[in-house]
RNA sequence: CGCGGAGUAGAGCAGUCUGGUAGCUCGUCGGGCUCAUAACCCGAAGGUCGUUGGUUCAAAUCCGGCCUCCGCAA
């Protein structure tokens, strides 16, 4: 098929390699560089590098409105328009353009997780099962008819990261397939219960403060959710210290966000709303991320220190 | 030139302001004791103090360049 693939971020990369082996990628649009990092430099979407590595060529348009850009899309004259996490929301008259219509691969089970994060959001709420969900587009925000998915189980020692790369290569597969079935007439379109949909929001900083009010499990699961961007944090003696991973310690209790436990081998625990929570890891400003027992050698953390909002 | 922190033994840090060839908490290895919710005692090995110039009788420490890492902001 002769596909344009719209996509951004590193979840759109296995999918847009997929298809440059099995299908013909007649162009790549991706959104604007924009400047990263300490330097502020210009810095290429990951979906720009991997096209430019097989000699597509990559469109960035600032709108997607833009009727000059539509003008050059619609004369690429593609089949079908692939999009992976593109960052633009598509207007009526280019999910017209295609004859095989707008596909999207979804890191959801839809209708469940319709939204900007749905991976980090399923670990966050402590899902044990998520998947990915290919679907036509419509006008609607992640609503379309679904055509195939695929169920994924989320590990308890999972975070966004890693769930990540294990989703992003089924979802580029699933797709394939998808296209398959379409070019033989085998798709059959479901409609997605909205009944039964919710919409997650982006993921954003200020999330990541902990509220050690809330169960120890809450928290172990914000930090899995939040790693490795943005991270989940918290404040003892005015320093913000990120925590990375942890998990939940039974049988200690205290005021939350007090010390309740310390351990030259283990790191130290914080009291939750129920138990406690042990960091495994952490990271101080300007330090990098290190076992929570590692950090003890060279700072003093006691029974009785209290973690809080600031 | 967006703001800031940091690079010292395998790990985490102190020492830098007030120059005089390095220390803490662990780990490792050897020995002792025997069990005290993280065992204790004794001993040992292990460091071009990121790199490179400069100042100085003398630089981890003061000054300049460079490299790398990290937080914030985007």
């Amino acid at each position: 098929m002769k596909v344009v693939f719209m996509g951004t971020p590193d979840f759109a990369v296995p999918t847009l390699k997929a298809l440059i082996e099995k299908h013909e990628v007649l162009a790549v649009i991706s959104q604007p560089d924009k400047p990263k990092g300490r330097g502020k430099k210009l810095q290429p979407t990951p979906v720009k590098i991997a096209a430019e590595e097989a000699g597509i060529t990559v469109y960035q348009p600032e709108k997607i409105k833009d009727p000059e850009f539509m003008e050059i899309l619609k004369n690429i004259e593609a089949d079908v328009f692939v999009v992976v996490a593109y960052g633009q929301i598509l207007p009526q008259a280019v999910l017209d353009m295609p004859k095989y219509g707008c596909i999207n691969v979804h890191g959801s089970l839809l209708p469940k997780y319709r939204g900007a994060a749905p991976i980090q959001w399923s670990i966050i709420d402590g899902e044990e099962v998520t998947g990915v969900t290919i679907m036509y587009m419509e006008k609607g925000l992640d609503t379309g008819d679904m055509l195939l998915k695929r169920e994924i189980p989320i590990d308890p020692e999972d975070t966004y990261g890693s769930l990540h790369d294990k989703m992003a290569p089924i979802g580029a597969k699933a797709l394939i397939e998808t296209l398959d079935m379409l070019e033989k007439g085998e798709v059959k379109p479901e409609k997605q219960d909205d009944e039964k949909s919710s919409y997650v929001s982006v993921i954003n900083k200020s999330l990541g403060l902990i509220d050690w009010s809330k169960s120890a499990k809450e928290i172990v699961d914000l930090a899995r959710g939040l790693d490795p961007v943005p991270g989940a944090y918290s404040f003892l003696n005015g320093e913000q210290i990120k925590i990375w991973s942890a998990c939940v310690l039974d049988g200690y209790k205290g005021r939350a966000g007090e010390v309740v436990f310390t351990d030259k081998k283990k790191g130290f625990a914080v009291a939750a709303g129920d138990k406690a929570v042990l960091v495994r890891e952490m990271q101080a400003k300007g330090g990098k991320r290190m076992a929570s027992a590692d950090y003890m050698r060279g700072h003093e953390i006691k029974a009785g220190d209290v973690f809080k909002n600031e």
